[in-house]
DNA sequence: CAGTGGTCTAGACCACTTA
DNA sequence: AAGTGGTCTAGACCACTGA
């Protein structure tokens, strides 16, 4: 490995892009886990056969998707989303004025039931597979904004329970990775404008009928699967999802 | 500048960043405009002073922001909107199934008047600057979707003149490039839910009162200036917006 | 102080493109 | 064949961190 021309060789993939899933598959399996410092750039390069630079650019690269987080003289270490992290990352709504405040959430309900055909469908499960199905009302300065509907795979979330009815400033993808190892890296989302149904309209207090901002986003996990369908709806009066495109 | 001790000079930025703003530069004064290959890597590191290295790190951080495309074998060049480059990456309406449409857009009003409070705030120019007011009428597979309204500083677009009311596949960012010298780079989105007035019914074909996606979006230059401020509003029955999060 | 990542250099071979 | 970017290596000095 040590000798570039080995690239060409069965494996076409770059050295770097290697090592970059030599790490994954470390932290897939647990060795590595969120949160904890990885050897040093020179012994990674030693361990893999490789130089320091080449590892270089794959830590350089898993930074870029905050997969680790590198710091200056203390080392490189497997990222873990913080409240702030996951907020930051996740959490796009935003008030009039721009500015990002902590939500709670209340979960409203959670129970364990057979899929239905679209949360098999999306979540890539077996049809009628076990899930968790949470329904949860989301809170800014205290007013209830974003009525969310989730569907996690029951498989992933063993024993899952939350208190019920508190307001808690909760991030999920916080528990996701704490209590089951599981980390999102990634989301699709697909936003539309609907009309507030009776239970929109309870819920956050509007008239049924009043436009409702729709956020449909499945999350994925370190290896690419599904790993929660959710789908929310925002009353976008006072507030609005913010994207910023490069 | 060869000595990479003379980074902790006066000027504290890494080489490779000043390297980067040096093209920037460039670029803005039109020395190299959108298209032109650059010189290589190895001629701009003897012009700089710098090593290959540092060249190709700057080189590599700009083609990461589409501001030019490296090919193997050929050169690196200013980037250029293209109708499909510039669709990819700034039109993110999608139908049901996820696929991306070519949309249609016919001008239905263009005129140049005084700016008024709101526009002059977001485009950043004193109060009552000349700017271009547009309204634009776009269609997907023939349908019309998408409602305007556009408003550009009259100093960037000089003689702005474009043929109404057409359906033509324009990409108007392709045309700020290629007509004014304007190249957008980025761009700031604000999603509400918002309810149809009169105006939208009547171009969208809906009832009065229909829940619209509406898109306010500020479009920035080289330079981080804005450059044009948008307001869509989208009727999101059959088409919603897509955007990703890493 | 020793150890870490951040930056910079120099030089090698490779794959790709055009001519 | 000549020139380009893509990858890889080796080694240097820097700034930052914690003990």
């Amino acid at each position: 490995m040590n000798d570039s021309g080995a690239v060409s060789g069965p494996d076409f993939r770059p050295l770097y892009a290697q090592v970059r899933e030599l790490i994954i598959g470390r932290m897939l399996r647990g060795d590595w886990r969120p949160g904890d410092i990885l050897p040093s750039e020179g012994r990674l390069a030693a361990e893999f056969g490789v130089s320091q630079g080449t590892v270089r650019k794959a830590l350089d690269e898993m930074a870029a998707q905050n997969l680790v987080v590198r710091r200056q003289g203390l080392g490189t270490f497997i990222a873990r989303h913080s409240q702030q992290h996951a907020l930051f990352h996740f959490f796009h709504i935003r008030d009039e004025r721009g500015v990002k405040e902590l939500p709670t959430g209340r979960v409203l309900q959670l129970r364990q039931r057979k899929a239905e055909r679209a949360e098999a469908r999306r979540l890539d499960l077996p049809p009628r597979s076990a899930v968790w199905a949470m329904r949860r009302l989301r809170a800014l300065r205290g007013k209830p904004v974003i009525l969310e509907r989730i569907a996690l795979p029951a498989a992933l979330f063993p024993g899952l329970e939350l208190p019920l009815g508190r307001d808690l400033p909760d991030e999920l993808y916080v528990l996701y990775q704490q209590r089951f190892g599981i980390t999102v890296v990634r989301a699709e989302e697909k936003l539309r404008a609907v009309a507030a149904d009776a239970l929109d309209a309870k819920s956050l207090g509007v008239a049924e009928g009043t436009p409702l901002l729709e956020i449909d986003r499945l999350a994925r996990g370190l290896d690419g699967r599904p790993v929660e369908w959710r789908l929310s709806r925002c009353n976008s009066a006072h507030h609005h999802y913010y994207s910023e495109i490069e």
